[in-house]
DNA sequence: CTCATTGATAGGCACTGTCTATCATCATGA
DNA sequence: TCATGATGATAGACAGTGCCTATCAATGAG
């Protein structure tokens, strides 16, 4: 059986008149006798009396035209359904983001977003890298905003822009009279994140630290990070779309002597099939923050 | 699209491997890549990403796949609901009766019906011949029990019984002393059922008359005619079905000196598929009159 | 590095859905 | 009564396609 033999069905039985109703399937009269004959011989009943005047659907036939009106109704619900998802820049993409970019770069992003892809329906899920890649890997997520780049075959990645780290001071150190300050001397008294957060091991490099640092305070969050600063618990590197919520808590920031920042990047799983969709966002983005460094 | 497809397509979202969801359908795997290729072709949009370890639904898929099960579930249910309505000897059969056989005959042979055709939901239906005939040609009856013959081959017909006619005269008639009645003597003051009973051309034919009775008192319908010869308005012939309920009236019968009498029969549309399921259930009414005459 | 697993591809075969042409049946009307 | 038109059934030919076996390509494990 088949769905376009039901669609035969319904056509003579809503027609009462093989040529009409062949007519009406777009197929000859002798196509539709045949096919109709095979699907009273396969189903083992007849459907259909065949009289002068007027083709009349048994009784039998009757009880099984709901069912076929159904299945029918089901195919073309799904060739409408795969229509309107067929746009590739259409639906959902679940998007992670790291902790340290998400509450300073979404708010930058999500009207050029609305604007450019409006039938995209962006969701975005907050998570450290590693938390990230693995719902990637579980296709619970679609892509995802880094700041590490990220290796293997089963990856692809765009980069979206740079970030530059700057020195947050609290106003009251000696530092913050400086109009550039060297990373030797921020590291003195450096806090940093907590474990998993990339930015935690950028930072550290970015000052020449190699190992873990022994006693130091650790802030779970950026915005704790950045209170802890503000207070005068000590110095940080904050990434620079983070330089508003650094002064807004009471931070003084300053250039590096040595330029650093990270690279903020966006991957997905290589086979994923709406690369296209991920891409688009990736243009926007990029478009958003270009010159961002400068 | 098709329905095997869309088995496919489940099979493959469920085992999430290509070879074993080919083994569930019992098709090879390259049959099931290829089919699902094409369906991915037609809908315009992946349904699977394909992994080393893994083939997973993307969420368009996932959308999809509600609908699919819902076509491949109304195309089952055509098939079982097929497997039962094939038996011609099960289903509702619409069996129209005239009134002056219904009352009499239903009472004896519904028992043997239900044994013999336990499956066969016989749905009576009363009603003159003629409106019998449309009925049945208007698909609205699928059988008649008739007591006249006919003819055209649009129509095919069974014999099942014949019922003879015994004169019906009140007690107190002077004909009642008789042993046997002659049609001649009973002509004189007969009574008669309404126009369109076929009994009431048949009885005036069975008495010689030839045209219609001026004045006379005219049923509508039997046991009122039965109810008037007891009360002394006339005689008439009763068809010996209808004798028990004579009786009960109060009726004297006795056996016409010239023996007469109606063919019942059983009449369908010549095409009427189901005509098995006609020929059974003429087949337990002879059985169950056989002898009836005597 | 080698081997096993898994999905994709190629070529060939058989089935079947479709067409045109034609027939059989039946009702209608001159 | 017979010709005519309408309707569905049948026959034969052809093209499309679903399926198989054989094989390849990519990937991961030992």
């Amino acid at each position: 059986m088949n769905l376009r033999d039901l669609r035969y069905l319904l056509a003579l039985a809503e027609h009462g008149h093989f040529g009409l109703a062949a007519e009406a399937c777009g197929i000859s009269q002798p196509t539709l006798s045949v096919q109709l004959r095979k699907l009273e011989d396969e189903l083992g009943l007849a459907l259909f009396e065949r009289g002068n005047k007027a083709v009349i659907p048994t009784e039998a036939c009757a009880r099984l035209l709901g069912h076929a009106r159904g299945a029918v109704a089901e195919a073309d619900a799904i060739l409408t359904l795969a229509r309107s998802l067929r746009a590739p820049l259409a639906g959902r993409l679940r998007l992670g983001v790291i902790p340290t970019l998400a509450p300073y770069l979404l708010p930058l992003i999500f009207a050029p977003l609305r604007e450019a892809l409006p039938a995209l329906d962006i969701e975005p899920w907050e998570d450290q890298t590693s938390a990230l890649l693995e719902r990637l890997q579980r296709h619970e997520l679609d892509a995802a905003l880094l700041a590490t780049g990220l290796g293997g075959a089963e990856w692809q990645s765009l980069a979206l822009f740079e970030e530059p780290f700057l020195a947050a001071l609290p106003p009251d150190h000696p530092l913050a009279a400086r109009e550039v300050v060297s990373q030797a001397e921020l590291a003195r008294d450096i806090l940093v994140l907590a474990d998993g957060h990339c930015l935690r091991e950028q930072a550290l490099e970015a000052c020449g630290h190699r190992g873990a640092l022994g006693g130091t305070l650790r802030a779970a969050s950026l915005p704790t990070l950045l209170n802890m600063v503000a207070a005068g618990y000590g110095t940080t590197l904050v990434p620079a779309l983070a330089a508003g919520a650094a002064q807004d808590a009471g931070i003084v920031l300053r250039p590096l002597a040595e330029q650093a920042g990270r690279t903020i990047r966006i991957a997905w799983r290589a086979r994923f099939p709406r690369h296209a969709a991920v891409e688009a966002v990736a243009g926007v983005i990029a478009g958003r923050l270009r010159g961002f460094a400068a």
